[in-house]
DNA sequence: CGTCTCAATATGTATATACATAATTGCCAT
DNA sequence: ATGGCAATTATGTATATACATATTGAGACG
């Protein structure tokens, strides 16, 4: 009676059963259907309602468990955690206004411009899958005459062929995307970080200071369009969000 | 030959196998003892180094994977993944889960606790016009052996009287905190700093490292709840949001 | 000399089974 | 009633096994 059908159950697509389960309950509780406090059904329940076996069933729960999204009690069963997840809101942020708001004069200068075959680099940080050009910038953002940031940017000619033929001379890379590029989808990554001689010189700042690196990756419809990596001097920059609970 | 030790695996804790397994691996890779781009052991020689099956090194080299820890590749083996930890959504965090999503084993230790009336910057911090009653304290999170985040925090007892009867030793205030309060709206702010002394000897990292900042503040109905300030070690932790238009 | 095929290999997913552990239920004796 | 002691139950962890699938590497062939 062992019968692995990895792909096909019964009419889906090509997914394995642990991450049909998976996707199953994630949808009831997020969706609400299933709400805070309730109880999912029993290991052995889901069992014949997925006609597999409890192991995997088991597996499944356990990393909705581990996601925050469920809690187990021994002899109780699983129950739907409380809160929710609170969408961020860190919108997408254009340094000119940051820099106007603060009463300063705003600067922008391009560094250097290079169009290349994607390295295995590039691949890596824009998410593609097969080489093609890109186009590799660097930019400094001043607040009167200081240097307010640094900006290392790859944009994906495949998705943006025109920014090929851009100097990106007199407007910044940013503006000038969001003008064109309509983005769906956009992941952000925030860190500190020590400068490395490089940044430290074109920021005006010791090697080896504390900087806020903000990287960037943004997709039009599935498409990687481009990534930029935004670092601060500390102290010279906060990001701040705001969050309301979505509602209980 | 089923012998199943959940406990005392050759004279260690009352610590699962799996457990044990991510951990040892995680701390190898955290440390740097396995570089990025180093090729960990096979499953198939795990099994023998653990002495146990294929099926619980693989479930722990998942789990890894899943975490962003190592990559797996067919016919290949499994190679560790060059950043470092990332997860770590930007809602709501709880330390706990980030740490546990790691693999590794977490634990709270309560340095200080001091009741007061507030200051001139507590109420700055909290967003307070009137003086009052607020409870100081001072928390280490740790991820295995390794300080994970400090965390600095103000309690208004204004709003939570309760919080001031209660000692912190065996439960975070954060976790404390949602099961009690009802938030309506939060406030981050994220910066990057260098180690000042006495977080940097409560880390164990140099004085003057870079170190990631977040900031909340939590209101619950108009009023002022807490104020949290969690210091992490640059590298060791990067912050995600994923975005997608809320269409307009 | 390139390329095409095939076997070997490491991971991916699933099963059936076994025993452990914690919590609740219910029963029994006091 | 009630305090304590099983029995039951649901989850937790582990094993051994089976077959799927992707990729590498070596050998066959045009």
């Amino acid at each position: 009676m062992s019968m692995i059908e990895t792909m096909e159950a019964e009419g889906g697509e090509a997914v394995s059963l642990h991450q049909r389960i998976l996707s199953d309950i994630s949808e009831k509780i997020l969706s609400g259907a299933w709400a805070p406090g309730h109880r999912i059904p029993f290991e052995h329940e889901l069992t014949t309602e997925y006609n597999c076996s409890r192991m995997t069933v088991n597996k499944a729960l356990s990393q909705l468990a581990k996601a925050g999204l469920i809690e187990r009690r021994r002899r109780s069963g699983s129950f739907v955690r409380q809160p929710q997840s609170q969408a961020a809101v860190l919108e997408l942020h254009d340094i000119r206004i940051e820099v106007e708001a603060l009463g300063l004069p705003y600067r922008y200068e391009r560094l250097a411009r290079l169009k290349r075959r994607s390295s295995a680099d590039d691949r890596a940080l824009l998410g593609l899958s097969a080489p093609g050009l890109v186009l590799s910038l660097e930019c400094l953002h001043f607040a009167g005459q200081r240097p307010f940031a640094h900006e290392q940017r790859l944009i994906n000619l495949a998705a943006v062929a025109e920014a090929g033929e851009e100097e990106f001379l007199g407007i910044a890379p940013g503006p000038w995307l969001i003008g064109r590029v309509p983005w769906s989808q956009a992941e952000h990554r925030i860190r500190a970080t020590a400068a490395a001689d490089h940044v430290a010189d074109a920021l005006d700042i010791e090697t080896g200071a504390p900087c806020l690196v903000v990287e960037r990756r943004t997709w039009s419809a599935e498409h990687p369009v481009t990534h930029v990596r935004f670092i601060y001097p500390a102290e010279s920059h906060t990001l701040v969000a705001r969050f309301t609970p979505s509602q209980g």
